[in-house]
DNA sequence: ATATTAAACGATAATTATTCTCATTTGTCA
DNA sequence: TGACAAATGAGAATAATTATCGTTTAATAT
């Protein structure tokens, strides 16, 4: 019979494969993180992990939550999140992202076929448009990885 | 016939329509967002336009980058730029954003059909993944509203 | 268990992106 | 052309994030 590991032993496990200390700070940020069913800001995670380590400072969770997107424990939910970025095509239309230079080219809404949910979204989510963004890498960024 | 319209005069007519004045920064903020096919940043446009009036500040673009998204000649890469989301929920999946509140709601993978591109995306472009994002009004703002 | 050492922490300064304030200038319209 | 509201430029203020550095803590080898 197979071993059920509890999340906090999952976490020591992949802290330890990836060289990490499993201090008390990163343990419960890790912790709260994966509760909250929301996607909250660095700052809201602050603000739960600070009811349990008072002392706890926000620069810390920056770091951590650093160390984790870096070690793919964690993602973001936007690429560009950080620079305002402007488009000013006012087609309809989706979006290829080059994850390396960041550069964004865009897609006419006529290239890729429509989207369709399996099922109703989340109760009573009412639904204005879709948008897609196709992640990669672009021409120049691959040919200059050789 | 048809009088074909410049650019500068579509623009002239949309800040008339607006109730904006024609200024020359505006002018060229606005056709340096046109003419690069590019997806800059309001310190990329600023660059751009200082080659045109040295003397313009930094304030000016960001004041008017605001102003054209509010008017809608202008739209914004992503809806959640601006502060860092985070998203410890490693299964593949994609998003339901709400436009009023800006909550993220996930959406399994297994829920929406495959993406398909009609064509070959721009040469070169190697896809990694794709990422939908389902913008609208959640049950809970659309309630609000009465 | 304890000593050693590198990693992590907390406090806080620094940086970056963005917004705000206000005195001056410039379009708009009579 | 003149009056007035709107827009501009300069720079201060704020928000989000990163960096620095002296102290504390976890990992590990005794």
């Amino acid at each position: 019979m197979q071993p059920i590991e509890s999340l906090q032993q999952q976490f020591e496990a992949r802290c330890r494969k990836l060289g990490l200390a499993v201090t008390h700070q990163r343990t419960v940020i890790y912790r709260e993180l994966v509760a909250t069913g929301e996607h909250p800001t660095p700052e809201a995670v602050y603000e739960r992990v600070k009811a349990q380590i008072p002392a706890i400072s926000l620069g810390t969770v920056y770091k951590n939550v650093k160390t984790f997107l870096d070690a793919g424990l964690l993602k973001e939910v936007s690429l560009h999140h950080g620079t305002l970025r402007l488009d000013a095509n006012t087609d309809p239309h989706h979006h290829m992202v080059c994850r390396q230079c960041r550069r964004i080219f865009d897609i006419p809404e006529s290239e890729i076929e429509p989207v369709r949910l399996k099922n109703l979204p989340e109760s009573g989510f009412q639904i204005d448009r879709f948008s897609i963004e196709v992640l990669g890498v672009c021409g120049a960024c691959a040919a200059a990885r050789e």
